[in-house]
DNA sequence: CTAAAACCTGACGTTGACGTCAGAGGCAAG
DNA sequence: CTTGCCTCTGACGTCAACGTCAGGTTTTAG
């Protein structure tokens, strides 16, 4: 397919996918006039780059992680880099956990009558939010 | 307490709270030569923008949600936009659960004698991962 | 009192992931 | 063949959250 079924069909802008080649995170076959097709795998690559993306990773770091899916590359390097970031989005997730329940304890508070919706110490926090898991 | 030790409490830099007073983040009393004087919960408010911020917030909607500190505000509208974020944010907490799992899956078969390390489908993450919880 | 350290405003620089525009070429339909 | 859409390269624009520098005032240590 050419890049702009691809870019509907992953939901990306032409400008992404050609800005995702130009970093070296996806390839095109090149017809001789110079138009880019994808094979069908392109369109979960893609995918794939864009939740690398929201979880905080920069192009570069994608770049350096992407490889092991062409070449077999499975060295403890490459290892040792999927663990830091799978503990970098790991720390992420807790951090998030925990403004979520902070803004939940300002919502309920914000409910009760006369509180004038203040923000709240992290006591306050801990104490009244026993439902959601922070692990 | 001035500038300097602010930032050095709340380990961030100066720059960066002059940014948060010229966005309307954080208010400073200023002594008759100019100088900011912070109260001490200041350094829980800027720990506070600092969690928004991370959390993926612009300044602009800390800004709309931070007067719910200082005035009274507890309108319907207030509440919808805190509901709002709120589920942003759990969006993004799902969001980055899957991408972590989907790494574990790819770790796991980096492990494994032959794999080559190959990216995994959906479906084979859902059935790999049963420990880590995605609620 | 003086020098160093901290602070002020104002303004320009940086970075990443694209958006956008210009000008030129390619491709299927009628 | 030509019309209309798609694609190409190249280059400049954008936006947010600061970094950094200049040039001047204030506070503090000795």
């Amino acid at each position: 397919m050419r890049i702009g079924e691809l870019a509907a069909r992953s939901g990306v802008s032409v400008r992404a996918l050609r800005y995702y080649e130009e970093q070296g995170l996806l390839d095109a076959y090149r017809s001789g006039s110079g138009q880019r097709h994808y094979p069908e795998s392109a369109a979960d690559r893609v995918q794939l780059i864009q939740m690398l993306y929201a979880a905080g990773l920069s192009s570069r770091t994608i770049a350096e992680l992407l490889p092991c899916v062409e070449a077999k590359v499975n060295t403890p390097e490459s290892r040792a880099r999927l663990a830091a970031e799978r503990s970098r989005i790991d720390a992420q997730i807790a951090a998030l956990t925990r403004t979520r329940d902070r803004l939940d304890a300002v919502i309920r508070l914000s409910g009760s009558p006369d509180s004038g919706c203040m923000w709240i110490a992290d006591q306050d926090v801990a104490a009244e939010t026993s439902h959601s898991a922070t692990p």
